[in-house]
Formats: structure tokens, C-alpha cells, sequence
DNA sequence: ACCTGAACACCGTTCAAGT
DNA sequence: ACCTGAACACCGTTCAAGT
């Protein structure tokens, strides 16, 4: 996708004289959303500014905000980006169990590798990124035979189950950032529980042990299957 | 709770010669957190910016860093506030089943009543009011007689559940706040559903009729009890 | 100990002016 | 049509100075 060619151009434009040729990398809205999504990746949610963008883009505001109408959905494309690669990934034969499966692992990794798209999904509910999750696991719920009235309950149930997963990966992933790693952010979280009476929290105490080496990823499907075993139940 | 306690002191002030007597309501940080909720009642999460509170508290920004230590922590004590009295009040002799259902309409209607603290709980998973329905959750599971390799999972499910909701209802009132009312926002939601191409997202045309006259609570509860029978089924 | 309020270092967004 | 960059109206936060 041409990810050096602001450094070509600058090459060519120190090798040659300039010429009248129209620049294969004009700004674009497309060029706009790789690069936020760059800062993104590389800097998390607070790092993308208009100002770093244009750095970035080498170019003013006003030019940014002719490409794109404001902050909210330049995340909104961002997000929308990455999501759709998860979406149209989920193989169409798959048995319709695991296909739903597969898209709430989708999500899941699309999370996992860029955090900051885990808070932007769960601000922006109705936004296009969100509304494909949906559609995926409606159909499928269709598929599995789930009776058409129960369909949008169990669609609902199961994306929102997502989208708080979503908002809690990408809180953690910002809290993690200020500290050193995953198993030290998740003692320091223990050791507040250890703090709190044990009399007023039982459970906190009791599951402690399983808060410091659970998988997240693990722990997540188990959410997933323990819904669709609901759905099984009330089919 | 003393809302009026400024106004008060005001008269006071009018009416008689400053005494050296302690103010009984001096600022405090229960004082701040009071205005910042009555705050984001009234006008939503953008009003809530310092120089708002110092004006309706007819004080300095740094007198409310003294008792405050940031924004942040500042919204983590409104939230608590909000959810302590939900915990709370669950009574404690119901069925675990009912009382699970209690506690999610506790939070549901919390969130109906000051959408804020929905976006809240979802950004900043571990803070205090979390943990507090987290535990309370997780004791209900045992006394359910969830056994207890399951019950932080089980726990785990349902919390992402409640806050992924709360994260959407959130943001649905955000976007409402502009509109004129609900079911106009659901008219506009279902508008933009119906332009999209019906053989690329056929669930989504299904259920319009379903999103036009659904009501949020009912769904809410029936993605609990969704669940609560996936729940029953591994037990 | 607690409060004041000016000042600092940022934001997102706009817009006259350029090409 | 597309881009520039100074300017505007905000933020959260700090801090010397007051009581």
C-alpha cells in the first residue's frame, strides 16, 4: 500500500526537476486513514492529534479536514478499516457455530493487535464497522436455526458481549502502556483486590488465583459459548 | 444532601456580618463530585469541564485540585457514586437467579437515568464500581451453585454483557441529545439500514420492524437471561 | 491547610488566501 | 478543486501568591 511514498516523492522531487505529472500520492482520504491508523498502532488513541497528522501527511489542517469532515469519523473510518478485513475474512462454508466463532475471534484479534479499536467500537455503536459484526452473526444465528423472533435478541446478546469485551481489552491496553507488561498490570490489579475486606468481597478474594493466569483470549470464547449455549437451550 | 447549600451561604453573607465560624460548606471533595453529577445530568459529558465546575462551585480551578486529583479521578468518584447506591440496594434475600436479574436492571436503569456513567464504566473497566458489581455477580453465581472452576468465567460473560450495554445505551444518548427524540433516532437508524444492499446484509433488513418497536430494558433482560440458561447448561 | 486566578501547553476546527 | 497555515475558541493542569 505505498507506505514510503511521501519518502519517494521527496526523493524525486530532490533528483529531478518538478515536473507537471499529476502526484500518484496526492492526499487522499485512503492515505489519511493509513497514516492515523499508523500513529495509531504506534502510539495509541491519545497520540492522534490533527497535529501529528499533518506532520505525518506533511500538509496543513484545512487539507485534512477537505478529505475527511471531522475527528470522529476520520476514528470512524479507521475503525471501519480494520474491522471489514475481519468481517470478509470469516469463511463462508464454515458450520454456522463455528463461523460465529470465527467472527467474534476476528474481532477479538482485530482488538488485540490495535487496542485503541476496542474503544472506539464500544463508543460509536451504530457506526458501519459495528453494524457488519452484527449482520455476520445474525445470519448465522439464521443458519444455526435460531426462530426469526429470537434472532435479533440473541444477535443483540452476543454483540454486546463483544463490544463490553472490546471496551474492557482496549481500557486494559491503556493502562498496561503506562506499566511495564500484561502480568504486572494484572498483579497490580490483584493487589488492590487483596486491599479490599475479605468479608464484603468473598468473591474477588476467591478468584484472584484465576485473575493472574487466565488467557484473555480464552476466557473471551468461553463468554461466546456459554451465550450460545443459551441460544442451544432456548431453541 | 444540601443542593442548595451555596445559595444559603450567599443570604448569609447578605444578611449578616461575616462570623468566624466554620463554613459548613466549605469545599469538599464530596461538594465536587456533587456538582460534577448534577453537571452531567443536565447537560451530558462535554458540559463537565473544570472551568464549569468552578464556576457553579464560585471557586478557583486549583481550590478543586486540591481535593481532586484529576479528571479522571474525578469521573471514576461520579461513577462510584452513581453505582454504590445499585449494589447496595439489592436485597439480599432473593433467589440468586432473580437477584443476578436485579442487580442487571440496577445498572440498566442507572445508566437510563445518567447515560454518562454508561461510557464511563466502559472506558475504565477496573475502577472501583466495576469490582463492586463484578463481586456482587459473582456471589449470586455461587450461590447458584455455579462450582467455582466456573464462576469467574460465568462472572466474567455476564459483566462484559452489562457493559457492553452500558457503552451502547451511552452513546445512544449521546447521539439522541442531538436528534429530537428516541424513536426518531431509530427512524433515522433504520433509514440508513434501508439503504444498504438487502443480498449483502439481509438480517439487518429482517429485523428493522424488530428495532422500531423494541424496548432496551426487555433486550437487555433477555440477553441476561440468554445467559443465565447458557449458565444452567454447563452446570 | 486551603484557596485564587493568571498562565502554560495543548486541543479540534475554521477560513481567508493561495495555486 | 485542492491546499496552506495563521487564528479562534476552547481544553486540563500547574503554580506562585495569597489567607
Amino acid at each position: 500500500m505505498e507506505r514510503r511514498s511521501k519518502c519517494v516523492k521527496m526523493l524525486a522531487m530532490a533528483t529531478r526537476p518538478q515536473r507537471s505529472e499529476r502526484r500518484t500520492d496526492a492526499l487522499s482520504r485512503e492515505r489519511i486513514v493509513e497514516a492515523a491508523i499508523e500513529i495509531l498502532d504506534a502510539d495509541g488513541e491519545a497520540a492522534l492529534t490533527f497535529r501529528a497528522l499533518r506532520t505525518r501527511l506533511a500538509t496543513g489542517s484545512g487539507a485534512i479536514y477537505w478529505h475527511v469532515a471531522n475527528k470522529d469519523e476520520l476514528l470512524a473510518a479507521t475503525t471501519d478499516d480494520v474491522i471489514a478485513r475481519v468481517v470478509t475474512d470469516v469463511s463462508a462454508g464454515a458450520e454456522p457455530r463455528e463461523a460465529i466463532r470465527a467472527i467474534a475471534s476476528g474481532v477479538f484479534d482485530a482488538i488485540d493487535a490495535h487496542p485503541w479499536v476496542g474503544g472506539q467500537l464500544s463508543r460509536e455503536p451504530w457506526q458501519f464497522a459495528v453494524l457488519q459484526v452484527f449482520e455476520a452473526l445474525g445470519q448465522q444465528l439464521g443458519a444455526l436455526g435460531v426462530p426469526e423472533r429470537a434472532r435479533f435478541d440473541c444477535a443483540s446478546a452476543l454483540l454486546n458481549y463483544v463490544l463490553g469485551l472490546a471496551g474492557q481489552y482496549a481500557a486494559g491496553a491503556r493502562l498496561i502502556a503506562r506499566e511495564t507488561d500484561r502480568s504486572a498490570f494484572l498483579a497490580s490489579v490483584a493487589e488492590r483486590w487483596a486491599t479490599l475486606d475479605p468479608a464484603e468481597h468473598p468473591f474477588l478474594h476467591q478468584v484472584t488465583p484465576q485473575l493472574l493466569d487466565h488467557d484473555d483470549r480464552q476466557q473471551f470464547l468461553a463468554g461466546i459459548d456459554l451465550i450460545l449455549a443459551g441460544i442451544d437451550a432456548i431453541r
